[in-house]
DNA sequence: GTCTATATCATGATAGAC
DNA sequence: GTCTATCATGATATAGAC
């Protein structure tokens, strides 16, 4: 049962494909849905059909991302215990995301939905990035951090990861993610740290 | 030759002031040359002889706010010695900044020029951040700063700084900036501090 | 230099056959 | 569910009077 639907793809998956790989290239606005339909190889008919509208398509695709992140979360919280190792294993994997999966993270933390999802609130407050601050003050409530305001402690402490990653998502990096992995998580950790 | 012009203010002035309210209110997008008319008071015509288009008017924004930026970098420089004071000085004057102008910094350092100015380079490899990499050198050269790759260290020094900036333009701070300068600054110090 | 009126065109969205 | 053909809207940009 598996391999029989190798012919053609799942319509939906294509044009969630299609729309991500142009809404980051291009941007939203500079993306039609005729575009879309080219690249997807898909009829405009059908992507009304299974959207509704453009919106309805940025929409789903932002829900799919944010819950693949709730998950990478969860899948971290289970593994490490202390703040420390799970921040780490975050940033480390974020890396890795951000190469492997460079549209993905665009989309995620560097479009700007307020302009096309105007109900959706911005990214800082989605919950991937409360559960992010949660980490941070369990952290601080074990003595692993200073004690602090914790949307600054986690603002800080993640604060240079992501602004690297979106360093490299604009070309300006010569080196993969991962080579500055170790450095940037010092400067991250103390930042924070207690001791 | 000064042609005492206080009764009407200069067309150009109105009307980029308008566009920066409009563009980051609503998006450059989302905003139409009419409604940019409108607002400024000035005709669409008007608006055509003097930027071209509307993409002109977009990168008459961006150098203008990008040699403002240059010059409070340059004064921060002749007031201030170490890179301790000048990083400090500096970030001081943005958490202002965004207070007192924030439709400045958000089109600044929130904006997705590429998305309409695709000839433009992407923001962090804009000259002001070029000259505060310069600044983080010069750091590690006088041993203020631990020897590390120099983009690392300014992205580190500055970027929790710069998530903050987004946070409070995207409403999701309780307080004004400067509120959290003394926190934000001794974790931005502690990431690439020396001793 | 400033204005109004208009030309041109691309886009989001729909209708209706299959 | 998928497709093609089409509509209606509103955008950028221009023409030409003053």
């Amino acid at each position: 049962m598996p391999e029989i639907a190798v012919q053609r793809e799942d319509t939906r998956t294509l044009v969630l494909d299609a729309a991500l790989k142009l809404f980051t290239d291009r941007g939203y606005f500079a993306t039609s849905v005729h575009d879309i339909s080219r690249t997807a190889g898909v009829s405009v008919g059908s992507i009304y059909h299974h959207f509704g509208d453009k919106e309805g398509l940025a929409r789903a695709l932002y829900t799919t991302l944010t819950a693949r992140m709730l998950q990478l979360i969860d899948e971290i919280e289970r593994q490490m215990d202390s703040s420390h190792d799970r921040a780490r294993e975050l940033v480390t994997r974020l890396f890795v995301l951000t190469e492997t999966q460079p549209q993905a993270m665009a989309f995620m933390l560097y479009a700007r939905h307020r302009e096309f999802l105007p109900d959706e609130p911005p990214v800082c407050s989605s919950r991937p990035f409360a559960r992010i601050r949660e980490m941070v003050s369990r952290g601080m409530a074990r003595g692993e951090i200073r004690q602090m305001d914790a949307m600054v402690a986690s603002t800080c402490l993640f604060g240079g990861s992501i602004r690297m990653i979106t360093a490299r998502l604009d070309g300006i990096l010569p080196h993969p993610l991962p080579t500055y992995l170790d450095e940037v998580w010092t400067c991250a950790w103390r930042a924070v740290a207690a001791s």
